[in-house]
DNA sequence: CCAGTTGTTGACTGATCGGTTCCTAATTCG
DNA sequence: CGAATTAGGAACCGATCAGTCAACAACTGG
């Protein structure tokens, strides 16, 4: 009942999450939201609450859209070595090609280490891509595409860390061969 | 000639240092510059120009005081491994003792991406990280402390890469076990 | 002691901050 | 058709933002 909106409320997370991810929260005023979101002030309070609220909403949003891509990819994956090498050549790619963003998730993480929630659903996103690594890794060891003696969830907990590293790097020396060569030496440590 | 200085300008660097490395740039105001320096906002702007500035002083005093630290410590190594496990270690227990602050350098490259004066300054430090720890890993080689076939280089940008990944995992996911797995993986990696 | 120089101080500036309010518009249910 | 409900819109709110200014204070060289 009511009347009924007149804007996607998905089409408009998804524009603040580009804004909160390339310009980060405090840097993105309530006046970019409403320029970037095509709708009013109050539509936009109506809808979201606050910028808090939106920016949790954008940040859920991107950890499901970028969790779910790579548990996929790994699921799907024949021989897991290989895959876990592509996805991260895949993030190089990324940052060479455009910098700023980064990964939203990093900057959540560093812009807003002391707002409980956020820090809250990083660590939860995290936890996710670690487990899907470890799930793919123990399933490589089974087929014996890993050496025996190598614990899969130590090695899901390197690679987790590696890639946030692998993010912060594309920001700040978005370097093709310094990259690349991180990530070679990574891939080579699951041997 | 003129009036001279009532406060330490150093000791002022270093504070306004600590305020941005806690909050970032954009959370943190001139009045909390003001309040946390100890001084008037006249002389703030008369000493240091704009917010601006201030942080790029800041910014270039962690960079020198963390460089040189490190740096320091390769050198006086006489096992370049267990100084790098070490050097490791012991950033995981700071992150563990407040995960808050992380690393400005980190913090920088994130939340400043689209600022080049910034950017510019952090990759010129992980430069400075890459050299010494490539310096380190070559004279390794050389007395045999790891195998022959690794390229020091490619070792020193690995590293580099995940020393920022563990600053990241420090803030969102600060638990001992999974930084310090985390860890030993990355040092058996230069085996 | 005085002119010149520089630092200190606190009030002040216009702009922008996140958020609210009030009125109107559009819908559903009875 | 109303009554009830919810969205849209624009003006508006106090607070805070980064930065400036003019008067005053403390120093040096002549």
């Amino acid at each position: 009942m009511g009347r009924p909106r007149t804007f996607d409320i998905d089409a408009a997370v998804d524009r603040a999450m580009t804004l909160f991810w390339r310009q980060g929260f405090e840097a993105t005023s309530t006046e970019d939201l409403v320029e970037g979101l095509g709708i009013t002030r109050g539509s936009l309070y109506k809808a979201f609450g606050s910028k808090e609220q939106l920016y949790a909403m954008a940040l859920r949003r991107y950890c499901q859209h970028h969790a779910a891509g790579l548990i996929e990819m790994l699921d799907r994956a024949e021989q897991v070595r290989p895959a876990i090498r592509a996805a991260l050549l895949e993030l190089v790619e990324a940052d060479l090609a455009d910098p700023v963003p980064g990964c939203l998730l990093v900057n959540a993480a560093t812009e807003r280490s002391a707002h409980a929630d956020t820090v809250q659903q990083v660590s939860s996103t995290m936890g996710q891509v670690e487990s899907a690594l470890a799930g793919a890794l123990e399933r490589a060891r089974a087929r014996g595409e890993i050496a025996a003696d190598k614990e899969p969830r130590e090695l899901a907990q390197f690679l987790t860390t590696f890639l946030q590293g692998l993010r912060v790097m594309g920001k700040a020396r978005a370097n093709r061969a310094f990259l690349e060569n991180a990530v070679e030496v990574a891939v080579r440590a699951l041997d």
